[in-house]
DNA sequence: TAGTATACATACGCGACTGTATGTATAAAT
DNA sequence: ATTTATACATACAGTCGCGTATGTATACTA
């Protein structure tokens, strides 16, 4: 072979990840060699080592590709409607924004392979500590904007409970949503993730002191 | 070497199986070799193929040494205190039993060295695979206790919500509870895994329209 | 007490995977 | 129109870990 355009070669890189994520997905990442790879993609090991350092690095690109779900729909809301009254849905928002993230890992395969790769195929450990990083930041950037939204609901409604501890309580929704997904991943006939991931955050959210929720799609169907 | 006495192999097995638990969480599984087990233990991968098939069936062993929280606690839960009243008790048993879960795995260092390695340092993928039916396994358990119990919970009270669903209440509660225990393990340090816990199970239950719950703990210390 | 099975240690052969070195046709720069 | 850097493919060691085969001292058994 050749020298391809820089559009081929971006496109080799493209598909390089690609053949990963399937490979990742199937076999784990420690089991999948850059052989593997390379031969699911059409190239050799030549052309993975040119547009890598290492497996490693491979990866983290991988994992690069795409936006965590978590951090994606909260990005995405912010440039949604305007708020006129924020304060006063900023429940709302949170909800909605955490329906989205369900939403976009039921429907979007992709999102579903690379996090499955990232919460059960790969072993979180030395040069792959950067999933757990990346984890780590994006649960933080969670919890900061549920605290914030969980404080503006609370001050616009009366029938909130005087006890709420926002961190806490942000701490919970995260790990709520969280582990519903990892369930949901771990065998998603199991159960519906969207229907029971609306259910379990709102009967959450009214443990928290929110009774009235928007009467749009509060009760799931049954 | 020579010849050990039936105690001193029973022995060595288990050195070997606590060499196996450090080295995994330090490595993770596909990193740690049969050589480095062995050694770690004072021993030769001699002694290993004599115990054990392979690196899986060795994993395996590991694995059962020990029954994963959410099993543990409930069985143990089975034999305390003989229920008197059991239905109007029975929120307070399952609510009990997963402050007990957390209790466990912030208290037994081997509880959690192994849980961590369970979700963390290993592919769930081929001859590995037995630690995904296990996890679905205890989870089907647990989701089958927690549903009896919300149910009669809910007969014995009148505050409960009319809308109940107890099999997505149920899945909301291990969801939550399990990611509150992964998010934990990522980083210990984030957040107190008892307190935030408790609070979490909490705002939950009192979703669920479980208001009252006993005044012995409710209330976290604020 | 001789024999046998046990509980390992040691030795061997092997395939697999990695990283690098080198070859090369061609797109792009001059 | 050369030249050069690019985008790979191919070739080469080298290491590592696995599974098995074999050796062996001793606890157990009859």
């Amino acid at each position: 072979m050749a020298r391809r355009t820089k559009e081929e070669a971006a496109e080799t890189r493209e598909s390089l990840l690609d053949a990963a994520e399937h490979l990742f997905q199937k076999q784990g990442v420690s089991r999948t060699s850059l052989q593997d790879i390379a031969r699911r993609a059409g190239a050799t090991r030549g052309a993975v080592y040119w547009h890598f350092k290492d497996k490693a690095d491979l990866f983290n690109a991988m994992m690069e590709r795409i936006t965590l779900p978590m951090a994606e729909v909260f990005s995405a809301e912010a440039g949604s409607a305007p708020q006129v009254d924020s304060s006063a849905h900023a429940l709302t928002q949170i909800r909605q924004a955490m329906l989205s993230i369900l939403n976009l890992i039921v429907t979007d395969p992709q999102t579903r392979r690379v996090l499955e790769v990232a919460t059960q195929k790969v072993e979180y450990v030395e040069d792959l500590l950067a999933v757990r990083q990346r984890h780590l930041s994006v649960r933080s950037g969670f919890l900061a904007r549920a605290e914030l939204g969980l404080l503006a609901a609370a001050q616009s409604q009366a029938d909130i409970r005087p006890g709420l501890q926002p961190a806490m309580a942000a701490q919970g929704l995260h790990a709520l949503v969280d582990g519903m997904v990892q369930n949901w991943l771990l065998d998603p006939q199991a159960f519906d993730l969207l229907a029971v991931g609306q259910y379990a955050i709102d009967v959450y959210l009214r443990g928290l002191g929110f009774g009235t929720l928007p009467p749009s799609q509060t009760e799931p169907t049954h």
